[in-house]
DNA sequence: TCCGCTCTTGACCATTTGATCAAGAATTAT
DNA sequence: ATAATTCTTGATCAAATGGTCAAGAGCGGA
């Protein structure tokens, strides 16, 4: 009996090169544009790369953001699944907030490509959604439900609190257009990091005994 | 010589009526899809009209889309306008704050319409963004500082306080989907004003003295 | 070297979509 | 009533766009 060829799972040097090439392109586009205005020409004219050729790496457009979705959700977690509950609590939200500062202001583009993906319903990412990150969140809230309970933070709904911390970081990031505008420059990152921990964390700090 | 016949400038009560029709149909459409994403097709099929004839009374797809910029971008400002320096500032602030996240919950089409162009860099408002909105947050905050410079209100930076309300009051209609999933239930309005107000708040009172 | 597999692209196709037009229906003013 | 104006729409167009195809170019293993 003939050996059956297995399909080469395997990428090659130009597979993965093409791919990181599309991907680091449709990123730009998608984070200007959303998944409908985003064109396949564009991407590939970005890329430098011709159309057909770019369907033969990903063959559907929407392959080329789901891709780049799940490429970078992972990487979106990671600071929050780094608040450690045995660490002090003032520290660690702090280090939360600045890690997501520091991610709104190094890469807007993934941030905008989240932020647009949610603002028309999420399609591609529901069960991520109440999946994954549902229940991180949840381990989350209890921590810092803990750390209220032992008195080391002021108390706040933990749910909310998180919110808010995406809500503002990320602001940052999607909204820049407007913050530009209403400064009349560009912001200066560290300034609204530290303007950004102060209002977000003074409140928290516990009542002295 | 002949009397000019002056085009007449006042709208029809069907003009009205259809306008107001097509306006209304549009923040539907545009709110879910955005500019690129929404079709002409689908608003007019919504307004429950032709094509040919919703294109009779506004002559291309953008010219909707301003007009219901325009048409909301006032109301937008009003809660900020009303702040009055005059008044207590945690008074003012907290309700400042409650108009906000209730104009969210009675109004996140509009909310998201914002949050889409902005996203994608404001092509259509940017002239708003730096001119009337600059100033007036320019004007509020110049207000704020002053309740914080007469020991009204703790320190923080006011530009920044600002839009630590807007990221946060505004992340209730635009990541709705992102809330619901990650708390599994549709959220109660007045529990998560309640938990917004004091997050926000709650660092700027005053020391003691 | 040579054979098979991978990679690349110009040409092309079908569909979607924003916009136009002409002609008829409804409304308004005189 | 009737003429003028406003309103409505089926038919149609041109451009944009996602995706296909066949044929050739390039590369790697025997």
């Amino acid at each position: 009996m003939p050996q059956l060829k297995t399909k080469a799972p395997i990428n090659t040097r130009i597979q993965a090169r093409n791919k990181e090439l599309i991907l680091e392109a449709a990123l730009e586009v998608f984070s200007v544009s959303g998944f409908r205005g985003a064109t396949v020409d564009q991407i590939a004219a970005r890329a430098d790369m011709s159309k057909p050729n770019l369907l033969y790496y990903f063959r559907r457009k929407e392959d080329i953001y789901v891709a780049l979705l799940e490429h970078t959700l992972s990487d979106w977690l990671e600071p929050l699944r780094a608040l450690d509950p045995a660490g002090d609590p003032l520290a660690e939200l702090s280090r939360y907030i600045t890690a997501k500062m520091q991610m709104s202001e190094a890469n807007p583009m993934a941030s905008r490509l989240f932020a647009n993906e949610i603002l028309h319903g999420a399609p591609m990412i529901e069960k991520f959604l109440k999946g994954p990150l549902k229940q991180l969140v949840a381990e989350k809230a209890e921590v810092i439900r803990f750390w209220m309970a032992t008195g080391k933070l002021a108390h706040a709904d933990p749910y909310h609190l998180i919110f808010a911390i995406w809500a503002v970081t990320q602001h940052y990031a999607d909204f820049s257009v407007q913050v530009e505008a209403v400064l009349g420059r560009r912001e200066n990152g560290s300034s609204a990091q530290k303007a950004v921990l102060d209002i977000l964390l003074r409140g928290l700090r516990p009542r002295q005994p």
